[in-house]
DNA sequence: CTACGGCCATGACAGATGTCATGGCCTCGC
DNA sequence: GCGAGGCCATGACATCTGTCATGGCCGTAG
């Protein structure tokens, strides 16, 4: 009987995949969680042979679930998300998952990529994988990408400045250097651009 | 038995709601969609009892659809929703819902809904309801909104003013007239916010 | 060592953006 | 009719933003 903690904010989703995972007869769902912190909690407390875990929740989301509990328990996760960029392919992996797959299988799926991880092999979505293989890193330096981030909410330049602590002529430096790269015109174009690459 | 038509975009959603409606015993799940311009299409040949409609679907999106169907068909509809915003809930019955519940509720009820639905009788979600009265409308004009909408992806003002065939100093105003009242900064905080609150 | 590139900063400049005052046009309610 | 308010526009102004040139600091690859 494989063991499955699942963790994902949204109810509906969350609650109908349980059901469906139950009846499978070689599957039994032992935790339903809402964010990553819980997720956490329970899964070192039960120790499930695997957890699914939903990419997007609010405060610690699935990746930062999965690099902690990556170090302290033995269990093995898999990353279900609605946005598979290949920037969270990427991020995922880094984290330490073994089965990584986009809202846009079916649900039917689910059970098979959970029984190949609790049998010891790894599971990527081959469109996903494809993706991330022909598309190019960004463009983007590590700072660039936090004037990104820092500024995806339609803050000020001096706001960006003054969060990274830096002068607003060197922000007003990177955010060019960035349009440069991005043949782009304004700061809101290029977080867009970014969110929608996977970039942040 | 109630012949139901599901659209959704996200396919794992989809066939999980679809695969635990089959489980009822007096509801047929006989059309699943991918999107609104299908799911005319198909109701209208089929004429299914209910319509399981998820708002956001790329391109004709749930209300557009159900505002179709509701001139054409004699189906009735059940509207499913991520973002439960007041004026989302407000469109969707604008549009002639039959049935509207957020995703944060469980898969479960679902089919209770829709059996609520089928039987001649309304449902609102109560969560969503209570929001939707305790809320006020949004303090801006049409046109002020048509500027928002403009100018949502990042776009210049001379864009936006192209875009509405306005002078630029007429979009300045408008912004300046939306920042002034919202009590923000940039065009882009605006954006945020009138798409959180569902204005836009 | 040297060159290169990432990172930070400054200063100057052009153009974009937001504010304000003002005025015309139109519709609606009184 | 008259006032209120939405809508469009203009012009002037202050500020913000993005561009460019320049230079310093640091770590790494050659």
């Amino acid at each position: 009987m494989i063991r499955v903690l699942i963790a994902d904010d949204e109810d509906m989703i969350r609650t109908a995949l349980a059901a469906l995972l139950r009846l499978e007869p070689d599957i039994d769902v032992i935790a339903e969680c809402r964010d990553g912190a819980e997720a956490v909690e329970v899964a070192t407390r039960l120790t499930p042979d695997v957890c699914l875990f939903d990419v997007e929740m609010p405060g610690m989301d699935g990746v930062d679930a999965a690099a902690v509990l990556r170090r302290t328990v033995a269990t093995r996760i898999v990353a279900v998300t609605r946005h598979a960029r290949p920037g969270v392919l990427r991020r995922a992996l880094a984290a330490g998952v073994h089965g990584f797959m986009p809202k846009s299988r079916r649900a039917q799926d689910v059970a098979e990529v959970i029984r190949q991880v609790a049998g010891g092999r790894r599971y990527i979505d081959p469109e996903v994988a494809a993706d991330a293989l022909a598309d190019e890193r960004s463009p983007l330096t590590d700072r660039e990408l936090d004037v990104l981030r820092a500024g995806a909410g339609g803050e000020t330049i001096a706001q960006i400045a003054s969060t990274l602590h830096l002068s607003p002529g060197t922000v007003r430096n990177h955010v060019s250097s960035i349009l440069g790269k991005l043949h782009l015109r304004t700061r809101q174009q290029a977080a867009i651009e970014a969110r929608e690459r996977g970039w942040i």
